[in-house]
DNA sequence: ATCCAGTACA
DNA sequence: TGTACTGGAT
């Protein structure tokens, strides 16, 4: 049963709250933390796709299409994805539009863009080998610090530091309880002390699926973090005007601009700025006033 | 309404 | 430091 925990995994959580509560974040607190942690994966991990490998190629596919995108969708089209771009070298020749339209459904489709560009680079100036290290990781399209280290840790079982909003979640619930306004760098250090350096993979792995429990379980405690903002409305953002001209280019193969505007019943005006856009974004090419996605 | 294994750019 | 980016689920 998601969601649940067992009896001694409620109690060890009660430990650790009343420890930190008291004391700070001590050692025994964050033997505790780490024994909660591992022994909930251990008895409750989820048996995810990309739990099957070590490949980086197919690590980095779920890492970019994990971001800001639920694991329910991500499992339905990773495979679907893999099978159709089994590796670097077949990505990085695909067409774009075969790309984007594998991605459609998953929503921030310039990542679908910025990871077939990696694919490119990856081919082209690392001999089809992804560069197993974080620096050089987050000069590549799409991959900033913390997809860099998810890289790190999963595919290379590196004992990387970094943050994300599972692990935000989790440190924040346990070592910041009556804190508002709690910052990244005050996380960094626990995550640093309390990583498994036995096995960082299973490690990670083990946070994310606690943060998911977490989450069902509790307020959002991430609602606490500094980083914390909301988010913009997407009824009527220019965001869906993006999304359903791309659908409209993808479906029809070429378009002109006034047909564009003719199908989505939006401002003439507003619609030609975001056509003018994406082509600057690299998901259609302008020629004549003829506007496709190669 | 909220928010999801964030990144890029102003 | 703040904001745009996508779309679906709850």
């Amino acid at each position: 049963m998601i969601g649940s925990l067992d009896p001694d995994q409620n109690d060890l959580e009660q430990r650790i709250l009343e420890e930190t509560r008291a004391h700070g974040p001590t050692p025994e607190a964050i033997d505790l933390f780490r024994d909660l942690i591992l022994s909930y994966f251990r008895a409750h991990g989820r048996d995810l796709p990309w739990r099957h490998t070590t490949d980086p190629y197919r690590i980095l596919v779920s890492e970019i299409m994990l971001q800001q995108t639920q694991v329910e969708r991500v499992a339905v089209k990773y495979p679907e994805f893999l099978e159709q771009f089994p590796d670097f070298e077949g990505l990085a020749r695909a067409r774009r539009s075969e790309v984007l339209r594998a991605w459609q459904g998953m929503g921030y489709n310039r990542r679908a863009i910025a990871l077939q560009e990696t694919a490119r680079r990856v081919t082209e100036e690392y001999g089809g080998e992804l560069p197993a290290d974080v620096e050089t990781l987050a000069t590549f399209p799409g991959i900033g610090k913390a997809t860099a280290a998810a890289i790190c840790a999963y595919a290379f079982n590196m004992p990387v530091v970094y943050i994300e909003t599972n692990i935000r979640r989790i440190f924040i619930h346990f070592f910041f309880q009556d804190r508002e306004g709690v910052r990244d760098d005050e996380i960094l250090p626990l995550v640093e002390r309390t990583l498994y350096r036995e096995n960082p993979r299973e490690w990670y792995s083990a946070l994310m699926d606690y943060g998911t429990v977490l989450k069902k379980r509790t307020a959002n405690p991430n609602r606490r973090s500094a980083s914390y903002s909301r988010q913009s409305r997407f009824e009527g953002s220019d965001r869906q005007i993006r999304g359903q001209i791309l659908a409209l280019v993808l479906a029809e193969g070429t378009v002109t601009e006034k047909e564009v505007i003719l199908r989505l019943c939006e401002e003439p005006g507003r619609v030609k700025r975001i056509l003018g856009d994406l082509a600057r974004e690299g998901f259609v090419a302008e020629s004549e006033g003829v506007y496709t996605c190669r």
